[in-house]
This record gives structure tokens, C-alpha cells and sequence, in this order.
DNA sequence: AGCTACATGTAACGAGTTACATGATTAT
DNA sequence: ATAATCATGTAACTCGTTACATGTAGCT
């Protein structure tokens, strides 16, 4: 449903390929919507079917021609109507919470050493997003408009990478402190 | 892939039935998987069949049969073996985001409301975790390690929730700010 | 010669959603 | 009466993932 509203809002300013719509989704600073190459031309050409973007085949020296989408009216009236909607908070589906939760079946060894690697990813993550603050974004009030939306999902961004690695330390300090007799199962590594 | 590991996890305590696992799914105090019970009742069907889980018929005086499913040994396996692989962060796909990227487009009342609405929702999930914490969860030196792992669970819940707050109060004096002559499409409402 | 980036697509499959279907008991 | 809870299921559909397919240009 709404990866088609995420194209749509990503269409409002520029038209853009569906290579580049890839390319944004993948960024690493893309903090709102996570979308496959595939999946993505599958809802472009569904959306044109739809009359919600229109296509221009354009011609390139020394590369592969490429379709600039445009956002149409009709477009621009679905993203709206949608964005005046309310949504649901998403559905939580984690695994890393799942193992967590079913950590006592393991010596704590297992998933301290899981808990380490993601500790490590979401600092990585959060100072990348903390690096584009300071140099994009540094001065909010000189922000335009568009620019002060950017700035708050990459704040969103900031705040979750954020819990991640103090969760991730909370959670190792206390697989720590484990008596390892206590684990119910031995390790089948 | 994850759901049948989250329903492996359940079942590693206590047998239980399609039901009941929907039930758990479905609480407000569930902060690590989501799933229909149309999902699970599928997902246990195909479980059976690799010979994950058994099930046994109970007879219930008043109440329809049920079915309790049990781990079985190479269910056991399959769950262990699949802890101590990593996980990847669950990818992001935020719809509340992807307004708020778009939110240019229409009036600042527009996105304002859906905010507060959002915030509200989010403080009643975290008083509610708050809530579980204080009732079950106080002294945590005394938790098992069983409880420890879900109190662990619990409190990524509370910092999502938190966090989700204290954001939508960042967005919502943002957009409080802003002219409303800056905003680049008028209301279509 | 081999790798990466550019650029678009088909096909099959797995995961998640929505609608429909059945039927008993308990509470209002 | 009628709604909610208990309890399990089928069918159709959409969304997301993985594998496969094709071809050019530029860099090392």
C-alpha cells in the first residue's frame, strides 16, 4: 500500500528513474522506507498503468536509456488525500528481540556475541545519520521547508540508532552478570 | 522465515494452541512480532508437517476442542541453530515518515494532527510498558533468567515509545512554526 | 580481463492482509 | 436478542524476497 505513496511523495519534486528511486531507498541515510530494485519498477509500471505518474523515455550519450517519471495531477491528489489519512504505528517484527526472548535456551555466550555485532552496527548507522546533521542541517533555522522534513526523519533516524545502542549495552550488561549453569540448554554449536 | 522461529520461541515453555499464540501476538505488551491468526494457524501447519511441533486434540467441556501444540526435539534444534546466526535490523518501512517527508505539500494543520494523534497513541503504549514494568518487573535482581530476557524485551518496548514521544513533540513544534503561506499545495480536503 | 555503475525487466516463491465460513458458550 | 470469547480453518490477494536475464560504459 504505501510504497506506492513513498514513490508518489519522492516524485513531488523531481522526476526521477527507477534506478534513482533504488538508489535513495538504499542510501544508507534513508531512514523511512526500505524497497527492493524489483519491487520498485513492479509499482512504477503500476502506477502508470493508474494515470498516478507518466513516463518520458530518455535518451542517454553512452549509457542505457532511462524513463523519467513524473508525478501527474491525479498523482499529486492520491498523495495528498493519503497524507490527510491517519496510519497505524508499523508492526513490530524483530528478531533480534525474538532470540532475545528465547535467550535461556543458550549459553549467554551466543547471544551476547549477536547483541555485540548489532551494538556495533547501530553506532556505525547512528554516526553516519550524526555526520549529515552536522553538515547538512547544522542550522535549522535557514532550513526551507522541504528541507526541515528531510531533517526530522533523519531526527527520527537519530533517536532509534540511538535506543538501539543503549538497549544493546542494557542487554549484554545483563547476559553478563548470567550464571552460566543457569542456561537450560547446551550449546549444539 | 522469522514467524515459525517466534512461534518455536513460544512453544519452548509451555504447549500451547494456534489461539493462544494469537492471543500473545496480539497483546499490547507484545513488542517483538506481529502476526494474524490466519498467519499462525498456517505457519503451525506447515511446522507440523517438518516435524517441528506436535499437536495433541484436547477436549474442553463447553468449548471447542484445541489443539496444543509441543516443541518437539528437532523444532528445539532448528530454533537454537537459528540463535546463533545473526540477524539483520528489521528494515524500515514508517508510513508516519514518509509523510512527514511529503508534509510540503500540504498544510501544516494537516500533518499536526496526524502528529498528535500519533503522540497520543504513543504515550498510552508507554504508560501501559511503564505500567508492566513497575507491576512485574520491579526488582530485577530477582527476575529468572527467563523473565530477565522478557523484561529485556520490555524495555526496547519503553524506548521505542519514548522515543516516538518525545519526536512527535520535536515535529510538532516544527510545524507549529512554520507560515503557513510557505507551504506549496493547498488543502484538497 | 574483470569489476563496478548504469538501466530495466521476468518469474517464482514466501510472507502478510483481508474476506469469508462455522459453531459453541457466556455475559449483557 | 446480540455481542464477545473461544477455537479452527479456506481462499484470494497484495507485498516483499530471491534468482535469473540482458547489455553498455568506464576504470583498473
Amino acid at each position: 500500500m504505501a510504497l506506492s505513496h513513498t514513490i508518489l511523495a519522492n516524485l513531488a519534486n523531481n522526476a526521477v528513474s527507477g534506478y534513482d528511486l533504488w538508489k535513495e531507498f538504499s542510501a544508507s541515510s534513508c531512514n523511512y522506507w526500505k524497497a527492493s530494485q524489483q519491487q520498485i519498477y513492479r509499482e512504477l509500471t503500476k502506477l502508470e498503468g493508474q494515470g498516478a505518474i507518466a513516463a518520458t523515455t530518455v535518451s542517454q550519450a553512452g549509457r542505457p536509456d532511462k524513463k523519467l517519471y513524473q508525478i501527474t495531477d491525479q498523482g499529486k491528489k492520491i498523495l495528498t488525500v493519503w497524507m490527510s489519512k491517519f496510519s497505524e504505528p508499523t508492526a513490530i517484527r524483530e528478531e533480534l528481540l525474538v532470540k532475545v526472548l528465547a535467550a535461556h535456551l543458550v549459553p549467554p555466550e551466543v547471544i551476547i556475541k549477536e547483541l555485540k555485532r548489532r551494538h556495533e552496527i547501530h553506532l556505525n548507522q547512528l554516526n553516519h545519520y550524526k555526520q549529515i546533521e552536522q553538515e547538512k542541517m547544522a542550522d535549522l533555522a535557514k532550513l526551507s521547508l522541504e528541507e526541515k522534513c528531510k531533517y526530522l526523519t533523519l531526527r527520527r533516524g537519530i533517536r532509534l540508532e540511538t535506543e538501539w545502542v543503549e538497549w544493546c549495552q542494557e542487554a549484554i550488561a545483563i547476559f553478563s552478570s548470567v550464571n552460566k549453569s543457569t542456561t537450560s540448554v547446551i550449546s549444539n554449536q
